[in-house]
RNA sequence: GGCCCAUUCGUCUAUCGGUUAGGACGCAAGAUUCUCAUUCUUGAAAGAGGAGUUCGAUUCUCCUAUGGGCUACCA
């Protein structure tokens, strides 16, 4: 499911949510020749992941069952005969040839109503002919039709703009323009939440609710989010959807969360908002008009907010999967700690341990830092006296660590920072590393962390 | 092309005629820190353009420009 999709449905079921409604899953299927497989796996998947529970769908039932419009299919006929009864639709034979030499100098089709104009006999003739046939809508086309839109205000369009669309199509499904305002009717759906590519067709759907004689819902059209000023985001030119950001290491609330305010303002300045937080503010006048830049950077920014507020167990455990790569043992416990405010997203855990197995071979370079005044020389000499210390340290804890080399540096008569330093480097070879030389210590172990002091001096005695 | 919708820092947004145009991300600088990151402080950064209406327009109206959408037997 894509991001705009997740968001509408998100907004769908804060709304229920917040004004006790139901929140319900329809499955829009009519169009057999794009049905993709596992598609709505995927739904459900997206749905249960992000903790928008339905009320009502093809999996759970409901009252209003089926809730996949290919199973409802004999409904939409019916539907469709009766406005040919009542003059609001007619059958149209023509064929795809004919429908071709209607487009005008702009590319555009416009259907001409020719069969409109089908004597009733003609019609029962070309039926029993068998005849390949859809059902059109009869649009006027004198006067305008206005609606009222709940983020838009009122919207305005001539009648003459409209289009008799196919209500019924040749293997009998009915087109979205159809199908969603007899579910929408059939289901008692109050407020349609959709993308705003649908505000221009609204008056048809309109005409239709009209027709029948039935209420017409509420409509709350949703600005696009986009990939950037121009283009949409879209599952199409394979940005992101809500699974891949999973996939990426990101949480299903920060996403969620991120999601919502994008487009959509809680009147607080509050960044950080649960599900059941957002069910409490969320309120359709806070939806703006204008189209949204998705900016994966703040997103990175808020699930790093998600992340630090974990409890020490809950992101080891989400970052555990990361860690198989890791050869060298180490304490992995310490390792999410120290991780946990160094990476916005899981899957920055790999690079960030990197560092663990990449040891051998270092440049002494590193020792030469101005900064804590430290150097190759000073190592030298000051590993030897570490190595000591640390061999005969009780605890190996961060703390025990970090005390006992705090010491030795007064003993020492050297700065805290270029004994630290010093031994920083020595056991993990980087320049910069999740923690400082007691942290790599620890988490590194005794064995080890001593093992590689030595090999460090060694190195440095034969430089 | 026609119609519909939109337009405040780079990005997400606040402002519902009178503000030093606010916040957040990012960016820059500084402080804290055993490197890095975190955290804290500070800074740079915006009303598309033009007419009106008004004592006063980011805010209301119109025009232009730009962007998006629709114009399918797709949804």
């Amino acid at each position: 499911m894509h991001i705009g999709n997740l968001r509408t449905a998100l907004y769908a079921y804060l709304f229920a949510r917040k004004n006790g409604g139901q929140f319900i899953l329809r499955i829009e299927d009519t169009d057999r020749e794009r049905l993709v497989e596992d598609a709505v796996k995927a739904i459900y998947a997206t749905l249960k992941l992000a903790g928008l529970r339905h009320d009502e769908g093809p999996d759970v039932g409901g009252r209003c069952a089926p809730y996949t419009q290919s199973e409802r299919k004999p409904l939409y006929a019916k539907y469709a005969k009766e406005l040919v009864s009542s003059s609001h639709a007619y059958y149209c034979f023509c064929t795809k040839e004919r429908l071709d030499t209607l487009i005008d100098e702009t590319g555009n089709r416009r259907y001409d109503k020719h069969c409109l104009h089908l004597s009733k006999a003609e019609v029962q003739e070309k039926l029993a002919a068998g005849v390949p046939w859809v059902i059109r809508q009869n649009v006027p086309q004198e006067g305008a039709t206005t609606f009222f839109d709940m983020v838009y205000g009122d919207v305005s369009i001539e009648n003459k703009e409209l289009h008799d669309n196919v209500l019924l199509k040749s293997d009998g499904m009915p087109t979205y323009n159809f199908a969603n305002v007899v579910d929408d009717h059939l289901m008692e759906i109050t407020h349609v939440f959709r993308g705003m590519e649908y505000l221009s067709s609204t008056p048809n759907y309109n005409m239709l609710y009209e027709a029948f004689g039935w209420e017409i819902p509420r409509y709350v059209h949703l600005p696009h989010i986009m990939k950037d000023k121009q283009h949409k985001l879209s599952k199409r030119h394979g940005d992101a959807n809500f699974e891949d950001f999973i996939a990426k290491g990101f949480l299903p609330e920060a996403i969620l969360n991120y999601v919502a305010l994008l487009g959509w303002n809680p009147k607080t300045e509050a960044e950080k908002f649960s599900l059941q937080e957002l069910v409490e503010a969320f309120d359709v006048s806070g939806i703006s008009k204008s189209s949204a830049v998705f900016d994966e950077v703040k997103l990175r920014w808020l699930n790093a907010q998600y992340l630090k507020e974990l409890s020490p167990q809950q992101l080891h455990a989400l970052a555990s999967p990361y860690y198989s790569a890791i050869a060298t043992p180490v304490n992995l416990n310490l390792l999410s700690e120290l991780l946990r405010p160094r990476i916005s997203a899981l899957s920055d855990i790999p690079d960030a341990a990197k560092f663990i197995d990449s040891f051998e071979g270092y440049s002494l370079e590193l020792f030469e830092h101005a900064g804590s005044k430290s150097s190759a020389q000073l190592a030298r000499e000051t590993l030897p006296a570490v190595i000591a210390a640390l061999e005969s340290l009780a605890g190996w804890s961060n703390d025990a660590l970090f005390g006992a080399l705090e010491q030795l540096a007064a003993q020492r008569d050297l700065k805290k920072k270029q004994l630290l330093w010093i031994v920083r480097i020595a056991v993990t070879g980087h320049l910069s590393t999740p923690g400082g030389a007691s942290e790599m210590c620890a988490l590194l172990g005794k064995e080890q962390a001593l093992e590689r002091m030595r090999q460090s001096l060694s190195r440095l005695r034969s430089a």
